[in-house]
RNA sequence: GUGAUUGUAGCUCAGCUGGUUAGAGCACUGGUUUGUGGAUCCAGGGGUCGCCGGUUCGAACCCGGUCUUUCACCCCA
C-alpha cells in the first residue's frame, strides 16, 4: 500500500486540546444549568434503526439521513428488478440502521420503550453528536453536537417559561449580552392562515414567512403567490408583517378574533410571559415574533429561536412544543416541549466576540524540571506528593537540556515550573518558578502546594 | 440535490501572457548560553504545486474529470 495523506470526511473536524478546553467551557455551563433546573442525563446510541428515523423529518430530512449498510453481504437480498426501480427500492434492503439526525426522536423512542419505568413529567437532557448529510458551510457541519433539554408528560407552560430561564442563565454565564429569544406559537400561525382565508395551508405559509428578514416582504409575496395564495389573502396578511412593537398582544387579539385556535395560541404566549414575571424574570431579550415559523413539522405549540445579534452566525438555539411526537411510536397523549443549544455555533459566536475567558485553557498546574538522573529521581517523589495533594502535575519525562524542558512548559502554557537539582536535594526543598513573572523561590513542598492550590 | 468558488512547506501567502534547480514570513530542529523558557543572532531540515488524465519540445500556470474549501439556493444547529 502506498503512503497517502490522511484526511477527514467532508464537514467533520478534530477538536485539539486548545479547542476542547474552550468547548468544555461551553458544555460545562450548559450541563450545570440543565442540572440546576432538574434535568437528568440520557445517552442513546449513535445509530438507530432506520424505521425509527425515517419519516420524522420530512422528505428533505430523509435525504439528509446517514444510512449504514448492513454487515456482511449487504447485497444478498437485492434482486436485479430492485435495482431497476432505483435507490429508494434498494435502500431498505441494504441498510436497516442510520446515524441519528437529532436527539429528540431518539428521546421519543426511549420514552415509548420505557414508558412503564419513567415517572412523568420526565425531564431529560442529552449532549451528543448528531449527523446530517448536508452540504457544509460556515457554522454548518455534517457532524455536530446538540445539547437538548426536553420535558415530556405535561402540558404545563411552566416548562416553556423554564426553557427561557435556562437560555437566559446560560447566556449570562457565557457573558453574551446582545441576543434575542424569539418566541411564537404554532397555533397563532394556524390562526393567521385561517383569518386570511387560507385555512390548512399554514405549513406553506410558515416556510415563506420564515424567510421574511432574509429576503424581505416583496419576495415573500412572490413566493406566496407561487404557492397559490390569493391576492386578497396576502393583503390581509400584510399588517402582520409590519406589526408595531407596542401592543402586539392586543393587536393580535383583534386580528385573530375569528380564530379560536389562534386566540388559544396567543393566550399561551401571554401566559408564558406572565409565568416569567412570576418567576421574577424580566422581559429583556424576549421577542414575541408572530412571523417566527421554523421548519420542523412536529411543532404544535410554542416555538423558540435564539439569535445572537451582530454576528455572522445563524441561530444558536431553538425548540418548541410537539404535542404528538411519541404518537408515531404508538404512545398517544404525551406532550413534550424542548429546545437545543448548538454548541458548535455558540463556539463560533464566542470566538467572534472574543468572549472566551483567558484562563479557560485546561492545562497542567505545574511541571517538574530536573538537571540530572538524581534530580529526576527526586522529582518523581515531589510529583507523587503534589498529585496526592490534588494538584495537576507532570514531570518532564526524559533527561534533557533544561532549556528544552522550559520550552515545553512554555509551549504548554504551564504557569509554574518546579526545578530540582543538587541544591534543592541537599536542602530538602524545591525551587518554584512563576513562568509569567520569572520570579523563583526556594520553598518547602507544603509551601508549594499551598501556593498552587491558592 | 442546483449554481459558483478555492487548493503551492506544519501555518499565512508570493510565483511575470507556459521556460531550466518553486520562494518569503512564521513555526520546527540544532547552536550562540556546561542550573533556566517566551520579541537577539547564526545554521539547518522540510514541497510528486490537492489527485488523475489531456494539450505542449516543455505545465504550479492551459483544458477535462475528481476530491477538498468557501459561498448562494434548499433546508437547518
Amino acid at each position: 500500500m502506498s503512503i497517502q495523506k490522511p484526511s477527514l470526511p467532508k464537514g467533520t473536524r478534530d477538536f485539539g486540546p486548545l479547542i476542547m478546553s474552550k468547548r468544555n467551557y461551553i458544555l460545562d455551563t450548559i450541563k450545570s444549568t440543565f442540572k440546576l433546573f432538574g434535568f437528568q442525563q440520557l445517552e442513546t446510541p449513535s445509530m438507530e434503526n432506520l424505521s425509527v428515523l425515517t419519516g420524522k423529518y420530512g422528505d428533505e430530512g430523509d435525504q439528509l439521513l446517514y444510512k449504514i449498510v448492513n454487515s456482511g453481504d449487504f447485497l444478498k437480498n437485492v434482486r436485479a428488478e430492485d435495482m431497476m426501480d432505483g435507490s429508494h427500492r434498494v435502500l431498505p434492503k441494504i441498510a436497516e440502521k442510520g446515524l441519528r439526525y437529532d436527539l429528540t426522536v431518539p428521546f421519543a423512542r426511549y420514552v415509548v420503550m420505557n414508558r412503564n419505568d419513567i415517572t412523568f413529567p420526565f425531564k431529560r437532557f442529552q449532549i451528543q453528536p448528531v449527523w446530517r448529510a448536508d452540504r457544509p458551510q460556515r457554522g454548518r457541519y455534517r457532524e455536530f453536537y446538540q445539547c437538548d433539554a426536553d420535558v415530556v408528560g405535561t402540558d404545563s407552560l411552566i416548562c416553556e417559561a423554564e426553557i427561557i430561564l435556562m437560555i437566559k442563565k446560560v447566556f449570562k454565564e457565557l457573558k453574551l449580552t446582545d441576543y434575542s429569544i424569539k418566541i411564537n406559537n404554532r397555533k397563532i400561525l394556524t390562526g393567521i392562515s385561517e383569518v386570511i382565508g387560507e385555512p390548512g395551508k399554514e405549513s406553506e405559509l410558515c416556510v415563506c414567512i420564515d424567510k421574511l428578514d432574509k429576503i424581505g416582504w416583496a419576495k415573500v409575496q412572490e413566493e406566496l403567490i407561487q404557492k397559490g395564495f390569493g391576492e386578497e389573502s396576502i393583503s390581509r396578511l400584510e399588517p402582520i408583517i409590519h406589526l408595531p412593537k407596542e401592543d402586539k398582544f392586543s393587536y393580535m387579539a383583534d386580528f385573530l378574533n375569528l380564530s379560536a385556535v389562534g386566540l388559544q395560541g396567543l393566550k399561551e404566549v401571554k401566559d408564558v410571559y406572565e409565568l416569567l414575571t412570576m418567576s421574577g424574570a424580566s422581559e429583556e431579550h424576549l421577542d414575541f415574533d408572530v412571523v417566527l415559523a421554523r421548519g420542523l413539522s412536529y411543532y404544535t405549540g410554542a416555538i423558540f429561536e435564539v439569535k445572537v445579534n451582530n454576528v455572522s452566525i445563524g441561530s444558536v438555539s431553538g425548540g418548541g412544543r410537539y404535542d404528538n411526537l411519541t404518537g408515531v411510536f404508538g404512545l398517544e397523549g404525551v406532550s413534550g416541549v424542548g429546545f437545543s443549544f448548538g454548541v458548535d455555533r455558540l463556539y463560533d459566536v464566542l470566538e467572534e466576540l472574543n468572549l472566551f475567558p483567558q484562563d479557560s485553557l485546561e492545562t497542567t498546574a505545574v511541571m517538574i524540571a530536573h538537571f540530572d538522573q538524581e534530580g529526576l529521581g527526586y522529582g518523581l517523589k515531589v510529583l507523587s506528593f503534589l498529585r496526592s495533594a490534588g494538584i495537576c502535575a507532570e514531570i518532564y519525562p526524559e533527561s534533557a537540556k533544561i532549556k528544552k524542558q522550559f520550552n515545553y512548559a512554555d509551549k504548554k502554557n504551564i504557569p509554574f515550573v518546579i526545578i530540582v537539582g543538587s541544591d534543592e536535594i541537599s536542602s530538602g526543598k524545591v525551587t518554584l518558578k512563576d513562568m509569567k513573572s520569572g520570579i523563583q523561590t526556594l520553598l518547602t513542598l507544603e509551601e508549594v502546594s499551598k501556593i498552587l492550590k491558592g
